[in-house]
DNA sequence: CGCCAGGTTGAAGCGCTTCAACGTCTGTGG
DNA sequence: CCACAGACGTTGAAGCGCTTCAACCTGGCG
């Protein structure tokens, strides 16, 4: 069971960066499976990120508190996708976003710690975080621009066009909140737009 | 002279991820100053962006032009900060932004042949390109964070205590694009603020 | 002087938010 | 087995702050 799952990240981490035998035993050692129930919090609020979480099943996302307790979902992720929060994790300093499980989840988690390990021996490993980082950027740098230029319904119509399963796998709350609306606004939102099919 | 530019350079970059002698010796070469008259585009629409910017006099903005062809600023940079379409950098693909030289301005720019040449036979400028992309990642989370937690209200009051000094050298449509609202906009939240001050 | 860009101000409108009520479905306990 | 509670989604009404279009003021510059 652990080696299918090993396997699979190995495919994963593979897309990213072509890695040598040599390479993957290196890190192998450090990469753990975290098993979390629905609901649970995979990083609790005012916690420090420790981990980089690779998503085997199931589904999680990451949201922020804001000033009234309002939750503002940054990430809706499913499986082959990895989620932290990036800065915290980097900083070692307290999360600004929380991270709980959707569905029951199993991931396969790299700590700092042992990123660290694998930075400071190998450019192979230093040429993976770095193109991490990159992606990380990539996404936030989308979520910006969406922000900017689209209006609300925009953002809606893109989604369904780029992330279908989201509607199937996600409550419409926490779409609304990903999309930076309330939940009454998307409905409306959706309403108009069935009306003028 | 440019020799002085060089040392403010390396002080900088020592700043990011402290370096040998080595270190350095081994990208200097690649270092090239640039210079742009004030309203010159560094990176004119629809170019793919071919450098890191570093700014060591002047001041510049990137923005994107959306499908009405109006001018959304993404960042307003002053010495000491670099400037570049980092997607487009990474990527080689047409970029999305424009960079234009607000101010006459002198750039020591790294192309990106030179900085794949680094990252190949270096475990420094590679570390070194990891701390930029996490950098530039930090910046966009930021961004990302103000649009979806602020009004623009709040985005300007947070502009005013963290970046005084923009309003002392940029017009204040630039700074408005920046805050993502229209001229008029702003204009109406500084009456607002200076009446109830 | 007259032009133009930058900034301000007015009026109208739109789409979001908020508060509130209500329907529906699901799960749980009497 | 039914009743109720709670979560989720929808709908209505009111309000607010932004945008848009437009007019106008000001200072810099040919």
């Amino acid at each position: 069971m652990i080696d299918q799952i090993m396997e699979s990240l190995k495919e994963s981490l593979n897309q990213v960066l072509p890695m040598t035998d040599k390479n993957w035993n290196e890190a192998s050692p450090y990469f753990q499976a975290l098993h979390f129930a629905s609901n649970e919090m995979i990083l609790p609020e005012g916690a420090t990120c420790e981990f980089i979480h690779f998503i085997h099943k199931g589904s999680a996302r990451s949201y922020y508190l804001d000033m009234d307790l309002k939750e503002v979902n940054l990430l809706l992720c499913r499986e082959g996708e990895f989620i932290t929060d990036y800065e915290s994790f980097l900083y070692q300093k307290p999360a600004s976003l929380c991270i709980e499980a959707l569905e029951n989840v199993t991931t396969i988690s790299l700590h700092k710690k042992d990123l660290e390990q694998l930075y400071k021996k190998s450019l192979y490993w230093n040429q993976f975080g770095r193109m991490m980082a990159e992606r990380i950027f990539i996404n936030s740098k989308r979520r910006t621009e969406n922000m900017l230029f689209l209006t609300p319904e925009e953002r809606y119509l893109k989604l369904i066009e780029q992330h279908p399963h989201f509607f199937q796998r996600f409550p419409l709350k926490h779409i609304a909140s990903y999309l930076g609306i309330t939940p009454q606004s998307l409905s409306r939102i959706r309403a108009r737009l069935t009306k003028s099919n």
